[in-house]
DNA sequence: GCCGGAGCAATTGCATACACTTTTTGCCTT
DNA sequence: AAGGCAAAAAGTGTATGCAATTGCTCCGGC
């Protein structure tokens, strides 16, 4: 039980235990509603509560975690509603970025963006998820970065973030890849244009066609607001 | 020295710290870029370091400080091209919101807002600048819930908290309290025609002449990032 | 005279101990 | 037997001390 912080990569201790609790909530080991207790988490990882305080704090942040004042951290209980909320917001955020791309993007990040997005035609090809996934994480950052506004940027990002756990079985639906390279390739087309209307609801289609595909997946809330019995992301 | 931590009105330690570290960097006590010690705030306020450390995460998570690993934490620089970006942020936001509360609202709450509104119009005569001002928030914050979207809103009312150093002057210009209600109206009167577009742009642009406003007073950035000689926010 | 490295001071990060709040449990009263 | 109060136990909040990292200074070499 000790020598388990070792094997996890290093950087400060308080990292190491945000990664470790994320992880454990993300894989459903620590199940939503759940109490997370600081001397037990604290014996677990073999640290003291001070580095576990401040990554409840951070995980609080994230939204991973729900904390009240002298009562506690416990796993988020995301309810069907809040995730709804939470892709929505997503489509929107999305369209925003993509109508001031089409506006704001320099000559250099139009080629990158277009080059990258028909090299990206050959994973589709031949069905590879793995790479696909990462260079669609790419094109989305890109899309991000092009709006030329930092603080866009900060909310895209924090809230992709919060999606992540939701949204690992999206290119496991059959066709999803070709059908996303499509809707990319509207977007793109749009940007290129200069078209921002288009280029916002051919974003906005996009994430609104990928929350449908993770909405299969997503749990529902019970009346109790009770832990679920299923792991929110065993997908 | 020490009898200040009794003139600050309670709650655990930690949001006393909070209150007290971002009214002085609110206040232009503390300057952008300037050095936060852990010790030497521990020993201003007379407690121990432990929660100021945990007063600094959450202000660096409000955006107001940023920290860097074993290296401290400084009073946040706001740049100008960041702070415009926030408030086209909020723009976008809050368009977002009045696009959703014409479509979602419900009976109910279009009465409530509708008649708070109205009611406001008395505050603009008489020229009643606090109330409006208190008015005025809550009437965001109504547009902000009838969206029935609880990640937006959490987006909105963080963005606006970070904001709020930077907004303190906007009724202090002439004529702008009649013009805000003008603005308001316009907001209103789309939303209860259901009309989500309207309800759009007039709430970007009513955002859009507040960031004007707002702009005037908004501090330049030094090309060494260095601390302003002139307070952030001493309107 | 300038650049580089080793030692030192200062500051952050982590651990442990103590204080206060909340919750539970058990006893007493009705 | 049920309800409420009180005391103890559990758990969070704060304080303090020690370890580790960073940045600086000073000395030596080129």
């Amino acid at each position: 039980m000790s020598g388990k912080r070792n094997l996890i990569r290093s950087g400060t201790t308080v990292d190491q235990m945000v990664r470790a609790i994320s992880d454990r909530i993300v894989t459903g080991f620590l199940r939503p509603g759940e109490k997370l207790d600081e001397a037990s988490l604290a014996a677990r990882f073999d640290v003291s509560r001070t580095p576990i305080r401040e990554a409840l704090s951070r995980l609080s942040a994230m939204g991973l975690v729900e904390r009240r004042p002298n009562r506690g951290a416990t796993v988020a209980v995301v309810t069907q509603e809040h995730l709804a909320s939470m892709f929505e917001s997503m489509a929107e955020l999305e369209a925003i970025c993509a109508r001031f791309s089409a506006e704001r993007m320099t000559a250099g990040e139009r080629r990158t963006l277009e080059a990258e997005h028909q090299a990206s035609a050959r994973f589709v090809q031949l069905g590879a998820e793995e790479e696909y996934e990462l260079f669609n994480t790419e094109f989305h950052t890109r899309l991000y970065r092009g709006a030329h506004s930092k603080h866009i940027y900060e909310l895209t990002v924090m809230t992709r973030g919060r999606l992540a756990p939701f949204r690992r079985a999206q290119f496991m639906l059959p066709g999803r890849l070709a059908q996303s390279w499509q809707e990319h390739d509207a977007i793109v087309t749009a940007i290129m244009r200069g078209d921002s209307a288009a280029a916002g609801t051919a974003a906005k289609d996009h994430v609104s066609i990928v929350s449908e595909a993770s909405a299969v997946f997503a749990i529902g809330d019970r009346p109790k607001g009770k832990a679920e019995p299923v792991p929110t992301s065993a997908f």
